[in-house]
DNA sequence: TCATAAATAATCAATTATAATCAAGTTTAA
DNA sequence: TTAAACTTGATTATAATTGATTATTTATGA
């Protein structure tokens, strides 16, 4: 049988039971052990199933980000997170998404709604555009120059596109953060981010474990102006979770 | 048997099983394996199914790809215009480059130098970023209203990110060109790009055959605006060409 | 903690598929 | 009719896929 053509009998099994061992599929399609371990790694790297122990499991969101958007960048933890935002936005919002990677999750769960989404996030833009056929959503991006490396776009243009808009919720990524503020690694990233802090309503921060207690670079602002955090559960600073939450901060702690 | 009559049930078969192969294909239509091979990758490059490794697979949208997918395709036509507009680019300059699909083909000719991009093209910006790696370019996207149907930015942000810019050339679509001017189908395309011809030294239209001797819905500029067209030899109306000739506008004929 | 079994990754030779090239036949347009 | 362009199948060099083998890693229970 044909490589493709397996790979997508494979992911047809996933579809339906959400598990395929490696012994599972060798019988089904009488190939070797090495052959089906190359489909699955090959099916999980371009981000259309997991791979796990023993076998492939199928993605959460069902696979729906398109290839290029996927390829990569899959984490089960930032899904999670971006998964417990989403849920956040109600029909009319106008929200900020910023350009980072845990925001960038939020593609794969927005909810079909009348939302207008306003992004600095040229691969936001990019998987919102693919994905759109249908949805309610309205896209605004911001102009500027675009850095290539993080795929967002930075500089006076971004800053006043941002500045033309007031939003209901801003979902920001930062990269450290605790009881007084909170702090990202790009001096350019935090200016944009300034601007949405202060053009929205609420402000939402979304980070992993790893974030809680630490700083960075750069400061974005004071903890006080942040309206809610949400993290997962492994936290492992545990006093800056509640030093954090004396100051009056909403923290939602996300399984996983 | 006929080529097209043999493309023809090539896809008949697909779009049962949703996979050829090369060997049945072979056996079906008794030709060799190089006709079959050629059949596929024409067949694949129009976009109408997906070409892997042993065969054919049907394309996910019954043909009508989304954009990023379809982004591959090749067309000899846009792509020697394309071809042809690149060379005129000089290192050092900054050009604007439209949300066309002519245009878009540049993105894969244009020369690795010093030059600065300034697009309202989602998908042009997009495949730039992808194609980046280690080159000398420098890319600016303008900000806006996403129009998801055809990936540009458009609206009042689109404006004012090109009028923050002043441009060596502008390479711009068009749906139609004659001795009266070039005209394109929509009016908020149409805002863009006369932006564009204000703030740049010299416009350059790039327009296939069919479009010589056409108007369009609105009118973007006189002909006498244009530094440049550039178009293929298959040019059905050689009177309009004339006529435009004569306006002292430079006409580039591209061989296919 | 350690031993054991299971799963996986890395490597290699054999197979298979593909792209590039060419020459022969066929169609098309001048 | 001739010349040019196109299609086709054969040939060959290149590249990708496969399954076997072996070494590592990981999970589990004593």
């Amino acid at each position: 049988m044909l490589q493709k053509q397996r790979q997508d009998k494979i992911l047809e099994g996933l579809s339906g039971k959400g598990f395929l061992s490696v012994a599972d599929a060798v019988r089904s399609f009488k190939s070797s052990p090495a052959t089906v371990r190359r489909d699955f790694a090959e099916l999980s790297e371009s981000g259309q199933a997991i791979k796990v122990r023993g076998g492939l499991k199928a993605s959460p969101g069902g696979g729906m980000l398109p290839f290029s958007a996927r390829a990569g960048i899959y984490s089960a933890e930032k899904e999670a997170l971006a998964k417990s935002a989403a849920a956040m936005i109600k029909s009319g919002d106008v929200v900020f998404i910023d350009g980072g990677t845990t925001t960038f999750h939020m593609a794969g769960c927005l909810p079909d709604m009348n939302i207008r989404i306003i992004t600095n996030s040229l691969r936001l833009a990019s998987v919102l555009e693919e994905m759109k056929a249908g949805s309610k959503w309205e896209i605004y991006l911001t102009g500027g120059f675009l850095y290539t490396k993080s795929g967002i776009l930075l500089g006076p243009n971004a800053l006043y596109g941002i500045a033309q808009y007031h939003a209901d919720l801003a979902f920001l990524s930062a990269s450290g953060i605790d009881e007084s503020g909170v702090y990202n690694s790009s001096e350019l990233v935090v200016e944009t981010e300034m601007v949405m802090i202060g053009n929205s309503d609420k402000v939402v921060i979304m980070a992993d474990h790893s974030k809680i207690g630490k700083r960075g670079l750069c400061k974005v602002c004071d903890i006080g102006k942040i309206g809610g955090i949400i993290t997962d559960k492994n936290v492992s600073s545990r006093k800056s979770l509640k030093l954090i939450r004396e100051k009056g901060i909403e923290i939602t702690l996300v399984d996983m």
